[in-house]
DNA sequence: GACCTTGACTTTCTTTGACTTTCGTTTATA
DNA sequence: TATAAACGAAAGTCAAAGAAAGTCAAGGTC
């Protein structure tokens, strides 16, 4: 068996085992029970817990430092899980004014959050941004917004 | 748990239990009880009590001296006007995530916001921004998703 | 060719301790 | 008796060391 697939597998039980549906880890505690280098673990968190797959990983340097794998749960429907996939890798503006007013209407979100979300790639940010990065980067943030919801 | 953590815990605790909205500590004492250096207690209040997150310290020097931690409260537009004003054209990850943690905690903005402002500028999104670019569009969104909360 | 492994180097955050400054109290002096 | 020097009890500063995690590129495996 392949170290990843290891290392892998340690987190899954870990997030299983847990009742917030989330693991915490130091990065060299893990490494050295598993018997790899460190970095290993980064390039697992990073091929394959990735938002795109269903987790967030959150991290802080220094001592006392963690790194913590968070499986998004669906319980807000798969409408958001559907939103996501839906934007690709680049959306423009339009759509994104009636994607956002959508989840409104159907109560997906709150007022609140619709107005956030819609000053996140509002004219005024997205002017800072070159021409022809728009696109990716609206689509990143509005990606990201919406994986947090899950 | 990190040393500093404690800290920050205990003088949050001490700030919650008091009317005044502030907590009188003795340095020495408090390094004591915690176990610490004297010092730390001065890392730990100027890298998570600061006027920028919403506190202010006083402190005296000599015989019977002390250091005064007060949290100050604002009506919600003037301390998102306050907000606003101190983002400044440029923002770094560390402040961002500090001051939308402070504004949860002092109740400025709720949980779902907090999530939401934290992905619009998440690494999974300033990553694609060009690296010198990033600090300016991360405090172009921040302000716009705080203005449109004014 | 795509994926995995490794390790050197970087960055960020924390802890510690030696040294400095400030303030209240005591003590010595004009 | 008023005043100044000396003392001790705080808090402040700073830089070095320590403790994690992050990055990246080179090489290995399938």
């Amino acid at each position: 068996m392949r170290m990843s697939d290891l290392i892998t597998q340690k987190i899954i039980e870990m997030i299983d085992a847990s009742s917030e549906n989330s693991a915490s880890i130091q990065r060299n505690e893990l490494a050295a029970l598993i018997g790899c280098v460190p970095s290993q673990i980064n390039y697992v968190l990073s091929s394959r817990f990735t938002p795109e797959q269903g987790f967030i990983i959150e991290s802080r340097r220094g001592g006392g430092g963690y790194i913590r794998i968070t499986r998004i749960k669906m319980n807000r429907s798969s409408a958001l899980m559907h939103i996501i996939n839906s934007v690709g890798d680049r959306i423009d503006e339009v759509t994104v004014r009636v994607l956002i007013e959508n989840c409104l209407h159907s109560k997906l979100i709150n007022a609140e959050t619709a107005k956030v979300m819609l000053a996140a790639v509002s004219g005024a940010v997205m002017r800072q941004v070159p021409v022809t990065q728009r696109d990716i980067i609206r689509a990143a943030i509005i990606k990201q917004m919406f994986i947090v919801l899950l």
